[in-house]
RNA sequence: GCCCGGAUGGUGGAAUUGGUAGACACGUUGGACUUAAAAUCCAAUGGACAGUAAUGUCCGUGCGGGUUCAAGUCCCGCUCCGGGUACCA
């Protein structure tokens, strides 16, 4: 037991700690206002959703690095921006107002406030008059307005950004649209001026959609039957939603789209100016997955309608002697010849029943012939066409011209089915499979003969298109963002429907979500909206209102701008604030949104760009994805079929289930039976088969950190313990920012020693604080100094982790020094702030400063300090170190190799023979060659 | 399959451009203080071998080669682990 005396005498962390958060918040010291005298420094964590289990030891990592980064930057002398909000509609809030019927503006309340409280309990330097909540109806009103601006704005080919589409209006009345360069959707019909005067308000409106940014239109769409809503293809894994992991199947819906795909290609070139990891770009380029190529028609026989294919290797063309089709392809019922339409009719109506996910799982070869031919284009022979599953509708043109000796897929449909395989590769065999290789000449394949790959595939498109046959065609993996979801706690859309026709909002009017009775779709299967009478809606206008919300990653796509100016109610941002902060300088959150909101906030900043709203097109210069903080789980094995649990070390010859138990009833791997038995009434009476020490050991594994593992570290236990300093100085010291590492408190006391030596070194015994006036000496110097560079050099680079060492060496050698000197421990204190800002507030004062530590001078590097008069040199035989030796610094190569010819040493370690080579390297290494 | 990471003591990790591998911590062991414990302080701590000792020798950064006076670091070929992605024509 400690005496109350003892505990006073110490590093009183807990005082200290909510003395200092009550001074921040009082005098408003993280407040930060533009100051166009000083840089700025805008560093950003991905806000958090407030999820109703609170934060855990792995949430404040990224927190805690960019809250020092930012600290450093302020004392460096920049303006630093650094907010936090929330991300706070999203579907958890909603299940649980399902179940529960509390409106989910309530939890979310609730949840907010609690994360704040454990926020605020590390010691974050976040400026909070700035926060900004995606669900608060003052934020979403400009999530709205960016909504309408993408609905009122069309993507222009010729200048290459988004433009309004009153422009493209006064184009239609003067040309029409067949010169237009805008992008649209692919079957958009052509129609001259005069077409266009005469077409009513809904044909026009209806074209319009197919420009639009933000568009309404018939698609296939996810739809995910367990959530009751539409998602996007970032939403979905393996086939089953992210969120739940249910089913997710193919519907054809109307639903409202962003059109992203006009900003494909530079989302991917925008990639070259960002400072990301290699990883996310990489993922960015493949989601995009832009592949040139050529499509070619396939005129058909019997028939005038036409098949176009997509293809990356026109080249291998005269290799084609079937087509297949996608099972949802347009033209199947068309084509298809009598006697095969049973075998067509059941074929696709089997695939259409599978699920996504089990037409992926599905890798068996499927598919089924049509009757029907197509005619090849150079050499006008008959063609046989196909279905086949492995074709996507929603790639390319949901149709492939098979060339089975070059394409591994092909290859392996036409030997299933017995097809004909024409090698087209000299001296290749094709019998066992494909050959994609493309460093091969081409033979039996007319005017692409004796070529390689490279070369035939721009003559094969030059003659596709002077044929007339096709076009050169970049092809995109993207699809446009379907924007709706069914659901009820997201932002509404600001429209409303005059018959079919949808309508946005004048610029002053914004929706709020109207209340409703229960938070479930419709008896008609409507989104929960719909359950919304007229008198329940704020703005109704029309014939209804859409019933719609937005997606989750609608709000988090432009917060950032908001925390510049997040009290304006004129505008979403004011040009002049974003001019001043600009880009975010440092963005810090993990690499689980590489291609969501990553996409689409880049896409948003993009748009606004091109509209004149921001005065820049990326919108995060550099980031950094931390690492997961993994857990440690315990497990008990419960021998089958009973209520008893073996040791783990002595379960062989059982047959056990093995059960997740609660990390807090175990120490040491070592189970408190008690503590387990009182857990759940069904272990009240289990008996246990202990190990030879006569203990319960529990078996281990590193994972996930959750709730349902019961590995769950909260921070607030470790504060209480420890204090936030001491967490804060513990996340940094577990390892490198980017790394996933388990959480193990073990090392946490060597940290919490480190901030004790420090208070003791600057107190004597009985808690006074003591320092010296004394000069101090070239010693001390040198260690300030030598720490002084190692911390600013270390934090420019992100190594956080190897400063908490910096700090720790410091302080050894300074009690080493027995030096308590003011001056010292003054720029000591200023260095240490960014990581341990508590106590280094509570030193700061009692060294007698009456402002913040906060606002000090980061101290300067002085280089002259580290001089050495001598160097300590290793000596070593053919790369071996053999012995120290020291001489002065400043000797020359020469002279060292003389010193070194006569120590007593080297004539032991040459043994008889003659150095061949002597290496100097000043300052470094000796090496002699032997 | 393809694309990105990674592998260093009992543990977390350090070594920025090739130049003293294992900083800093944790853990362990021994010692001091104490009636005792906690706390604190001191010392040792990669492995093997030799020596009473000071010390010395050899081996050591996943494995096998190579370049170099010198390789954890660079090059070639593998193994294992983690992440991403997949009938994308």
């Amino acid at each position: 037991m400690q005496t109350k005396k003892n505990i006073l005498m110490e590093y009183n962390f807990s005082e200290i700690e909510e003395k200092w958060r009550r001074y921040w918040r009082e005098n408003q010291i993280y407040h930060v206002k533009e100051d166009e005298t000083k840089d700025k420094f805008y560093v950003l964590d991905m806000f958090p959703y407030p999820s109703g289990a609170g934060l855990h030891v792995g949430h404040p990592l990224g927190y805690i690095a960019s809250d020092i980064y930012a600290r450093f930057k302020r004392l460096k002398g920049y303006n630093v921006l650094h907010p936090m909000g929330y991300d706070s509609f999203g579907l958890p809030t909603e299940q649980y107002a399902i179940q529960t019927g509390i409106h989910p503006e309530v939890a979310t309340k609730d949840n907010t406030e609690r994360y704040r409280k454990q926020l605020d309990q590390i010691g974050f330097s976040y400026d909070w008059s700035r926060e900004v909540q995606t669900s608060d109806p003052y934020y979403y009103k400009w999530t709205q307005w960016i909504f309408k601006q993408l609905f009122n704005s069309y993507y222009c080919r010729k200048e290459d950004k988004a433009k309004p589409i009153l422009d493209l209006i006064s184009f239609f009345e003067k040309k029409g649209n067949i010169n237009s360069q805008a992008v649209c959707d692919e079957e958009t019909s052509l129609f001259t001026e005069s077409d266009w005067k005469s077409f009513n308000e809904k044909e026009k409106e209806d074209i319009l959609q197919k420009y639009r940014l933000a568009f309404l239109s018939e698609t296939w769409v996810n739809w995910c039957e367990g959530l009751g809503t539409v998602l996007a293809n970032d939403e979905i894994k393996d086939g089953l939603s992210e969120r739940g992991g249910f089913p997710v199947e193919q519907k054809l819906m109307k639903q409202w789209s962003l059109r992203i795909t006009a900003y494909a290609d530079r989302l991917i070139s925008g990639l070259e100016t960002l400072d990301w990891s290699d990883s996310i770009k990489e993922i960015q380029k493949n989601w995009i997955g832009r592949s040139n190529g050529v499509s070619v028609r396939f005129n058909l026989q019997n028939s005038d309608k036409t098949i176009d294919v997509f293809t990356t290797r026109p080249d291998t063309i005269f290799g084609v002697n079937f087509i297949v089709l996608a099972p949802e392809h347009e033209l199947i019922d068309v084509i298809t010849t009598e006697d095969q339409k049973q075998n067509v009719v059941e074929y696709v109506n089997n695939t259409k029943l599978k699920s996504e996910r089990e037409r992926q799982a599905d890798k068996s070869i499927s598919g089924v012939f049509t009757g029907a031919y197509a005619i090849h284009p150079f050499t006008k022979e008959k063609v046989q066409i196909w279905i086949g599953e492995y074709v996507l509708a929603t790639y390319g043109t949901g149709a492939v011209m098979a060339v089975p000796c070059g394409d591994q897929r092909d290859w392996d449909f036409a030997t299933h089915f017995g097809l004909d395989i024409i090698n087209i590769f000299e001296n290749i065999d094709v019998s066992e499979k494909a050959n994609q290789e493309k460093d091969v000449v081409i033979v039996n394949s007319g005017f692409l003969n004796g070529l390689k790959a490279k070369k035939a595939i721009n003559l094969a498109i030059h003659k596709i298109e002077e044929e007339g046959i096709g076009r050169a065609k970049t092809n995109y993996r993207l699809r446009d963002a379907i924007f709706s979801r069914q659901r009820y706690w997201g932002e509404p859309f600001p429209v409303y429907y005059k018959g079919d026709t949808a309508y946005v909002l004048d610029d002053d009017k914004q929706v709020t979500l109207p209340q409703v009775d229960k938070y479930l779709p419709t008896s008609k299967g409507d989104p929960p909206l719909a359950r919304a009478r007229k008198e329940d809606w704020n703005v109704f206008q029309g014939d209804r209102m859409e019933t719609n919300v937005m997606p989750g990653w609608a709000g988090s796509s432009w917060y950032f701008l908001r925390y510049m100016d997040p009290k304006n109610d004129a505008e979403f941002c004011a040009k002049e604030k974003s001019d001043y902060w600009g880009q975010v300088d440092l963005y810090i959150g993990g690499s689980e949104h590489a291609v969501g909101h990553l996409l689409y906030s880049r896409f948003w900043t993009k748009f606004l760009f091109d509209r004149g709203f921001i005065g820049f097109d990326e919108p995060f210069k550099k980031m950094i994805n931390q690492g997961m903080i993994l857990g440690r789980s315990n497990f008990v094995y419960r021998i089958k079929d009973t209520n008893t649990f073996v040791s783990a070390d002595m379960r062989a010859g059982y047959k056990t289930t093995r059960l997740h138990v609660d990390i807090n009833f175990v120490d040491n791997d070592i189970l408190d039976i008690n503590a387990f038995k009182k857990w759940r009434e069904e272990y009240a009476n289990a008996e246990f088969i202990l190990n030879n020490e006569g203990e319960y050991l529990c078996g281990s594994e590193i994972e996930k950190m959750s709730k349902s593992k019961y590995n769950v570290q909260t921070p607030e236990k470790l504060v209480e313990k420890f204090g936030a300093d001491t967490l804060r100085l513990y996340e940094m010291f577990l390892g490198p920012l980017e790394q996933f590492k388990p959480w193990d408190t073990k090392g946490i006391n060597g940290v919490h020693n480190f901030l004790r030596k420090f208070w003791r070194l600057i107190h004597d015994s009985d808690n006074n604080f003591v320092v010296s006036e004394k000069k101090p000496t070239k010693q001390s110097y040198k260690t300030l100094h030598k720490t002084i560079k190692k911390v600013e050099e270390e934090i420019e680079r992100y190594s956080f982790n190897t400063v908490v060492s910096s700090f720790m060496i410091c302080v050894n050698e300074l009690s080493e020094q027995k030096c308590n000197s003011r001056e010292i421990i003054s720029s000591f204190t200023i260095l240490l702030s960014s990581y341990a800002p508590h106590i280094a507030e509570e030193i700061w004062q009692k060294l007698g400063n009456d402002t913040s530590v906060t606002i000090a001078e980061f101290p300067s590097f002085n280089e002259s300090y580290l001089v050495e008069d001598d160097v300590n040199y290793p000596v070593s035989f053919n790369g071996k170190v053999r012995f120290k030796m020291t001489l002065p610094a400043e000797m020359t190569k020469n002279q060292i190799e003389q010193e070194v010819m006569k120590h007593e040493k080297t004539a032991h370690y040459l043994d008889g023979k003659s150095a061949k080579k002597i290496i100097v390297v000043p300052k470094r290494i000796i090496n002699i060659v032997i």
